[in-house]
DNA sequence: AAAAATATGTAGACCGATCTATTAAGGAGC
DNA sequence: GCTCCTTAATAGATCGGTCTACATATTTTT
């Protein structure tokens, strides 16, 4: 025991590569969290920095040490990151699932769990900012466009795979489906709108 | 000229029936206007009263003269009569389009025209407030609600009547696909989305 | 190896601006 | 004179953001 270590040594302890496992990345993590939390259930406003950082338990001061950028910076990493986790468990979905309809039904359902286990706070992680954002000069709406975008992406390279016809179209119509069906869910406190487009997408696939 | 006038002929002069024609009622109005073009560029928390005044040229005591309730009862009114408009303006479309596929593409069009007239500011003017209230109890989600259903309803009567199998589940799925064909047309400031999803639509009614 | 120096991060008081809402007083038209 | 409506000053809370003092690591010096 208490072998001497190198300093690589010691900062390999805590960290499998480069930016991570130091202090303060504990901290900057936990305020990703709290502002994505806040943001996909209330919107860029909805998320005020007392609330980030009552939830995070960190203080104001180091908010502003590890985003000197301000609540846009952070809220723009957040975004990032959550297109990012949503579009990871949508590719282990596609991964195994068979076709396209089966994709986008498991999406739904995906969709539906997380929405409902959440209390209705949880549907799409970037709507509600690009909404609000959509009428501005705001950075962060280009952002939620490049969200989009990877998202459109990713199933449009599926529906070509499977030999979809018109993969463009296509993508960024189920893309719509998927978001406004999610839309509708959290107005109305209810999966029952992503049942009923789930039972229609099936039909819509097969043209 | 100058003849003169009982009140209930000269509250006539500008009104059809009750409650319209007062010389308040013209102050009224305006706020709402304003309003409803504030939430629906920026949703609830971007439609700050000192914007909604400053829209209106309305005082500040006007306001909560008008509505007691405050910036909510306001919002309220606002989403239900841009609900209204939104319902009537497809009504009238309805009327002279042949079917189903005609009235949706219609209806995308008119949309897609409008957004990009207002420079990416108008596409649906409660979606933003129904994101952003979703996960509170403020009684503007139940609004929200109330207006999508309306509009869910007419346009389930419309697919029953054209003979449509399952036309709920098709009303709500086509209600999803519009509302998130706009969110990213606002998104990416583009009409591409509802083009593109106008371009698929018409294969998905006539199944 | 001890001590000094430097980086890294924490902590919360504080600022001006802006938010919604209230209030008291005055004008306009019957 | 009476009601309907307007007007602006103001209150209290909250907003995002800044600042300084402090604590803890890590590196450098001796």
């Amino acid at each position: 025991m208490n072998v001497k270590r190198s300093r690589l040594q010691k900062y390999e302890d805590r960290s499998s590569f480069f930016g991570m496992g130091r202090k303060g990345d504990e901290t900057r993590g936990r305020l990703l969290d709290a502002t994505q939390d806040l943001i996909e259930s209330g919107g860029y406003y909805g998320a005020g920095l007392n609330q980030v950082i009552a939830a995070s338990g960190m203080p104001r001061g180091s908010l502003y040490f590890h985003f000197p950028g301000g609540k846009d910076a952070m809220v723009a990493e957040a975004l990032r990151r959550a297109g990012r986790e949503i579009g990871q468990a949508v590719g282990d979905l596609a991964g195994s699932a068979p076709d396209a309809a089966a994709l986008v039904t498991g999406v739904l359902g995906l969709l539906g769990d997380r929405l409902e286990a959440s209390g209705w706070r949880k549907g799409c992680p970037v709507a509600t900012v690009a909404l609000e954002m959509a009428a501005t000069d705001d950075p962060l709406q280009e952002v939620c466009a490049e969200v989009y975008d990877s998202w459109d992406g990713a199933l449009r390279d599926r529906l070509a795979a499977d030999g979809h016809p018109d993969p463009d179209d296509l993508a960024t119509t189920v893309l719509a489906l998927v978001e406004g069906a999610l839309l509708l869910a959290r107005a109305h406190r209810s999966r029952d709108p992503l049942d009923r487009v789930a039972r229609k997408i099936t039909a819509f696939l097969a043209l």
